[in-house]
DNA sequence: TTACTCGGCAG
DNA sequence: CTGCCGAGTAA
């Protein structure tokens, strides 16, 4: 049977659905559908789909099988505890660092109002491209709760952070300062300055900017920066010795080995 | 190996 | 029933 790979109107430019139809053994007749992104990786599930895509679509609308949006689609807030036993064994940890952004610049084509020209009303023509995403105020309180774990999922100790740091915004805390200044480093590569602007503090829903954390201004000196790279030196040091050692550790088990091995063939 | 299929399970 | 994904088979 032929093949088509059409075009999908809900989804970016270049995504591209196929539906496949089963024409054998008992499911004969029922069909799949499978989605190719622009640099042509198949997806053959809604899952597969939201894994790849991460934080920035919100694909809760969105149905599989018809490729369209459906807004009718109201789903149960799932609050999912990152810690939560049963979840514990099953997945992997999470390793998408995709911070979320405001879903309602998903690039998914939403359904719109359409409003037409009238000679009262000017209507703005599209920016060819949108260069900047709006960015939610305090987003960043988003990442609540969110701690890192190592390998066994033990939670880690959160760093602490240098005194003098202040946080700015509502409820502000510890935990979203840190998630903030985190996150701006990892996300920009501008220089991160905190809140310039004095004004912040007095009404942050206004003056906040919202490219650089939620923290107040502050300064790093020339001291800190060194001060840093003595720190950086000793835990490079440590590493080194304990790589050191692991190696030693494991050429004198190795002799010990083959001084076994060589007893034995005495015998 | 990768790509394509259908079965079969969970919800 | 449908959606998801394992795993067998084909290329």
């Amino acid at each position: 049977m032929e093949k088509r790979r059409l075009e999908c109107p809900a989804l970016p430019a270049g995504w591209k659905k196929e539906e496949v139809i089963r024409k054998s053994g008992l499911s004969a007749g029922k069909s799949d559908v499978y989605y190719y992104s622009p640099n042509g990786k198949k997806f053959r599930s809604k899952p597969q789909l939201a894994r790849y895509l991460g934080n920035s679509v919100d694909l809760n609308s969105f149905d599989f099988r018809t490729g369209k949006m459906m807004p009718s689609k109201l789903q149960k807030n799932k609050q999912r505890l990152r810690n939560d036993p049963l979840n514990q064994n099953k997945s992997k940890p999470d390793l998408n660092t995709t911070l979320p952004i405001r879903q309602t610049a998903s690039i998914f084509k939403q359904p719109v109002t359409k409003i037409t020209n009238h000679p009262s009303n000017k209507v703005k023509s599209d920016p060819q491209r949108v260069i900047e995403q709006p960015r939610q105020l305090f987003w960043e309180k988003r990442l609540e709760g969110l701690s890192a774990s190592d390998v066994t999922e033990q939670v880690l100790k959160p760093m602490e952070l240098p005194k003098g740091l202040q946080g700015v915004g509502p409820r502000n805390n510890e935990e979203t300062l840190l998630a903030a200044i985190a996150s701006a480093l990892h996300t920009s590569s501008a220089p991160i300055t905190g809140q310039l602007s004095a004004a912040v503090e007095k009404n942050p829903s206004v003056w906040l900017n919202t490219f650089q954390p939620l923290c107040k201004a502050f300064l790093v000196t020339d001291e800190d920066i060194r001060k840093q790279e003595d720190k950086v030196q000793n835990v490079r040091r440590r590493l080194e010795e304990a790589l050191m050692a692991d190696i030693l550790a494991r050429d004198s088990e190795a002799s010990q080995n083959s001084d076994i091995y060589m007893d034995s063939r005495d015998d």
